[in-house]
DNA sequence: TTGCGATCCATTTTT
DNA sequence: TGGATCGCAA
């Protein structure tokens, strides 16, 4: 391999040999090169690949660095790299290590299902705190929160419930219902010891904490390691951190990231793992990455602009390779339906007169929701497009329906799936399932169970007929899915009857993934750690020029010739709940239109909606407010020279019209005169 | 206790 | 637009 494709800076990072090692590569600066080359330069240098391990956050992103460093390297070793996701890479070390984690047959559990044994333990309750009502949900949200940033339930409730209030009011408040509280997590964890569930957090948890307490295990299992690279480190939280504190003496730690493209706090992402590296890491440096070689400088001039409107020093600087370009424009609309027509239109055209491919046009939007309208026109105009973000497959209700029944037929002692799969069935609601359940885990074989569900007074026997022809086809997932729903069409189909259609054709899709497994046991662990499936029908399939549509969040790694940022209007960025939330709520918001920005490669387009814009009226567009009236605005105070405005012919008018020259009027009388 | 229809309300999301 | 949630009737 060689080396002569990096940069300078890139060179001397992947060559570094003291201790640790960070990264500040900013957007578009070959961070993933970076990390890539240098796992690269260890093996070239003959290191052992098995004693580098390569941290991301997904498995796609953890993949293809692997795969792109065996496309680098020629040394034959290269295929016993590891790159994984930190929940597999701790799940592996607890498998692998009987002897040091004490939990062995643990079954795994997904959000959606601590959110079942939330409800199990909650039941009917119904309290709330402050406004806020306490739900399944937000009782995971306040538990997960709490473990993962390593701090304590009431500083959770106070994020979480009380937006960060710190006064004693809200100090009484959260203290009164604690104990309720507490009450309710010790239950979840008892529930979790007793049946062996490990949640998401407790993969983690269980290696960070045992390492950290125990030296020789610590000592142990990092002496197998002398290289771990991290990548998008802004997005690791402090329960992250202290694993990775835990290899931090015996091995050399290479972490890269940017802390201006930290946007994962609300799931209890620190930036300061990067943005105080220095000071908390020992025999550490840090090297900055700023030469961008995606976008052109009036992209990155706009883009450095917003970070330095901050009250944070971020230190950004952004440096254009390509050099100059188009300045990005900043498109006013009156609705929304004519910034998704506007939008689908220039691509269209962009098409059609340069042969631009719909693949180079990237839509980013804040909110999965906002870019209905877009989606909308596309469907209607028959454009193909592709989009990240929102809710998987996986996730929704009518597949998590049908896998209940094979969770069942895996493991009769699944109480989670028993509850779901009960309860789709008339005359079933919590209360009966929960007394079936507590029958039902009284058995020791399926056979017992179908045989116990046959003596309760069960209106359709297609219940347990269901259980009984699948549990034929363990060793066939696809065939079970397919025949459960021969079962359960009826039953689906009623209680979905507003959308049944729509969704019946996700089943094609399930059954053939299913097909890539040889056991309904090994269907289920895969799809619980890796719900990607969106993924894999793309990749196999249609490789069509297909536009993309992405949240923001989802689009960390994307980029595009022609970028389009919709809806960057008042009250969207920054997000009105962000506001409510202060400061560093604020700041993250500005980091998510950051990366926004600089996802764009030749053209930038900024849409708003003007309405917006005037409902807050004190804010100006484009000119130096006076002090304080721009705070809630990202975009004001841009000045011409950044951005280029431009008015259709309906916002013209507007502005035209809006803007009122006359005297004031002075009466404040309204209605009728009294006399 | 269940089920239905009405009503309300919308960040961001990986493992 | 769709989902979660609520209140009420059976």
């Amino acid at each position: 391999m060689s080396l002569d494709n990096l940069n300078p800076n890139q060179k001397k990072a992947v060559e570094y040999n003291g201790k640790h090692l960070l990264v500040l590569a900013g957007a578009g600066t070959g961070k993933t090169h970076t990390i890539i080359s240098r796992a690269a330069y260890l093996i070239n240098n003959g290191i052992d690949p098995t004693q580098i391990q390569i941290l991301s956050f997904t498995k796609k992103s953890a993949k293809e660095i692997v795969w792109r460093v065996s496309n680098i390297s020629t040394n034959s070793q290269i295929k016993r790299l590891n790159g994984s996701t930190f929940h597999s890479w701790c799940m592996d070390l607890i498998k692998s290590n009987p002897n040091i984690f004490s939990h062995s047959d643990f079954t795994i559990i997904d959000r959606d299902d601590q959110i079942s044994i939330f409800k199990l333990i909650y039941g009917r309750s119904k309290q709330s705190i402050d406004t806020v009502k306490l739900t399944p949900k937000i009782l995971l949200e306040i538990y997960s929160f709490a473990r993962n940033t390593r701090s304590n339930i009431t500083e959770s409730i106070r994020k979480l419930i009380f937006l960060g209030k710190k006064d004693e009011d809200t100090n009484n408040e959260i203290k009164k219902h604690l104990p309720f509280l507490i009450e309710i997590f010790t239950k979840y964890q008892n529930r979790k010891i007793e049946r062996k569930y490990l949640d998401y957090d407790d993969i983690l948890d269980v290696v960070a904490t045992g390492l950290s307490k125990n030296k020789e295990a610590r000592d142990y299992i990092s002496s197998k390691y002398k290289y771990i690279l991290v990548d998008e480190m802004q997005d690791t939280n402090p329960l992250q951190w202290e694993l990775l504190m835990c290899f931090q003496e015996n091995c050399n730690l290479f972490c890269v990231g940017d802390d201006a493209q930290s946007i994962y706090a609300f799931r209890g992402a620190d930036f300061r793992n990067v943005h105080l590296w220095k000071e908390r890491m020992p025999n550490s440096e840090v090297f900055k990455l700023e030469d961008n070689y995606r976008s052109t400088q009036e992209i990155l001039d706009l883009s450095n602009w917003l970070l330095n409107t901050s009250e944070l020093q971020y230190n950004k600087n952004l440096k254009a390779i390509r050099g100059s370009g188009k300045i990005p424009i900043i498109m006013n609309f009156t609705n929304p339906y004519d910034e998704a027509e506007w939008i689908v239109k220039d691509i269209i055209d962009n098409r059609l007169k340069d042969n631009t491919p719909y693949k180079e046009h990237l839509i980013l939007t804040r909110s999965a929701f906002g870019c209905r309208n877009i989606e909308a026109e596309l469907l209607s105009k028959k454009i193909p497009y592709i989009f990240f973000g929102g809710t998987s497959l996986f996730k929704s209700a009518h597949i998590r329906d049908v896998l209940s029944c094979l969770r069942i037929i895996d493991n009769i002692y699944d109480e989670i799936a028993w509850m779901r799969y009960l309860q789709l069935w008339d005359n079933i609601g919590d209360i009966t399932a929960t007394k079936i359940v507590d029958e039902m885990l009284n058995y020791r074989t399926l056979e017992e169970c179908i045989n116990g569900l046959k003596n309760e007074p069960i209106k359709n026997n297609n219940l347990y007929l269901t259980l009984e022809n699948i549990s034929e086809f363990k060793h066939d997932p696809a065939q079970a899915i397919t025949n459960c729903l021969k079962y359960m069409e009826d039953i689906l189909a009623k209680n979905y009857k507003n959308n049944w259609d729509k969704r019946k054709n996700d089943f094609t899709v399930l059954s053939l993934l299913a097909k890539k497994h040889t056991s309904i046991s090994e269907f289920i662990s895969e799809y619980i750690l890796n719900p990607q499936l969106e993924e894999s029908i793309t990749e196999g399939g249609d490789n069509e020029d297909k536009i993309i549509l992405s949240t923001i969040h989802s689009a960390k790694g994307l980029e595009a010739k022609i970028c389009y940022v919709i809806n960057v209007s008042i009250g969207v960025f920054p997000n009105k709940v962000s506001i409510l939330g202060g400061k560093d709520d604020i700041e993250e918001e500005r980091r998510v239109l950051y990366v926004a920005l600089t996802r764009a490669k030749d053209e930038l387009y900024i849409t708003r909606n003007i309405n917006t814009i005037f409902d807050n009226s004190n804010i100006n567009l484009n000119e130096n407010n006076e002090e304080g009236k721009d705070d809630y605005y990202f975009l004001s105070g841009l000045k011409d020279n950044l951005a280029e405005n431009v008015y259709d012919e309906k916002t013209k008018n507007i502005l035209e019209s809006s803007t009122y020259r006359g005297e004031k009027i002075n009466e404040n009388i309204i209605g009728i005169e009294m006399s």
